[in-house]
DNA sequence: ATAATACTTGACCGACCGGTCATCTATTAA
DNA sequence: TTAATAGATGACCGGTCGGTCAAGTATTAT
């Protein structure tokens, strides 16, 4: 179990990394089996597929942040438009400590996946959509509180959320074509400005 | 000439639909040829390699946008703001069209082969890079116009004309994970609330 | 008419891809 | 102690990848 696991966990971890650091079609399983030191057919012992490595690595992925920096940013005790915020500084510090060490800023994970596999992977899409979601969820409850306490002035809440989303996305994507996490700090708090009003009812 | 000017662009369209519709990786040079009716040797007469493809394809698109509905979007006529709008519309109206052909939203071929190559090729990223300023230089453009026609208070025209340009990028990212085009119509008319504000002169 | 050039053809190449498998060793359960 | 199971090993497989090349055919310039 114990040397299992940490075989296992090994490959996890060194397909995530090469992963997100190039990308699903560039990075092979023989690559990943000797960086992690696991004879091939030991892989797929664990792993019945590159496919399905892939996927253990969006939910390994997913688990990680969500426990991590992104529960942090949304912490309940901070201020909901503080969180905005503390989000965006701890992307701009992950992707430039991983530039810092790789040489090139990497960006978001399930966006690099996003855009590469889901045209061609129906069952990853929409893993990584599910994931999205989620995010965006996290997003929504700090407008709704930040709403309910007068912070701003009502809006579209959940539709805001997910356009937050959408913009961190996108200063991402921007950051890692100009190879520069800068970028991420530059544009980054202008998540705050982006409303979308509510909808007149009927 | 003419035959040959002909197979190049059957090469040249033929591959970047296949790149637009999948990815860089996915589509191998036989398929192209295969669809492009072309032999694989006429086809390295034209190009001297797959990455070489890949850059005219870039350029190629990047042309026809830039004279296509980018122009038309950003045309002296229209009312600076009204031609955010037009560009949100055309690219959902591009989406839903390239999803209803082919099933699945495509995304913006700038944005996915951003993230696919740009941490492998050096060339590549510097190339869409330029594309991205180049567009963002159309909504710096508007936004002066628009500051100085007094349809907006003044602003970071520049870095906010950037946070435009991340924010479309963003919502097609996100529509391309959802696989559905109407994320575009629902969220990018937002596009015009971002807002960056001027740094106080020192 | 001829020579040079542009383009086409399709067989061919080595490398690498994801994936398999028989065999061996360690661990666990009875 | 033994039987079963889990994990490790590395040779091996068919297929595909990007790319080459020698030979042929149009096309162009002289």
């Amino acid at each position: 179990m114990n040397v299992a696991a940490d075989t296992k966990d090994r490959i996890l971890t060194t397909a995530r990394e090469l992963f997100h650091g190039r990308s699903y079609a560039d990075v092979g399983i023989k690559e990943i089996c000797t960086l992690a030191n696991v004879q091939k057919g030991s892989f797929y012992h664990f792993f019945p597929s590159k496919r399905d490595l892939a996927m253990a690595v969006i939910d390994d992925m997913a688990d990680d942040w969500a426990h991590g920096f992104v529960a942090e940013a949304f912490d309940d005790e901070l201020p909901p438009l503080e969180r905005l915020d503390y989000m965006v500084d701890a992307v701009y510090y992950w992707q430039k400590a991983a530039k810092n060490l790789e040489g090139r800023m990497p960006g978001c994970l399930f966006g690099n996946l996003a855009l590469e596999i889901s045209t061609r992977d129906e069952v990853i899409r929409a893993r990584i959509n599910a994931i999205f979601i989620n995010a965006s969820s996290r997003f929504h409850e700090a407008l709704e509180l930040a709403v309910e306490r007068g912070d701003i002035p009502p809006l579209d809440t959940q539709t805001t959320a997910t356009a937050m989303l959408a913009y961190l996305e996108g200063v991402i994507l921007l950051a890692k074509t100009r190879n520069d996490p800068d970028v991420v700090r530059e544009l980054g708090p202008a998540i705050k400005s982006i409303r979308i009003e509510l909808k007149p009812p009927n």
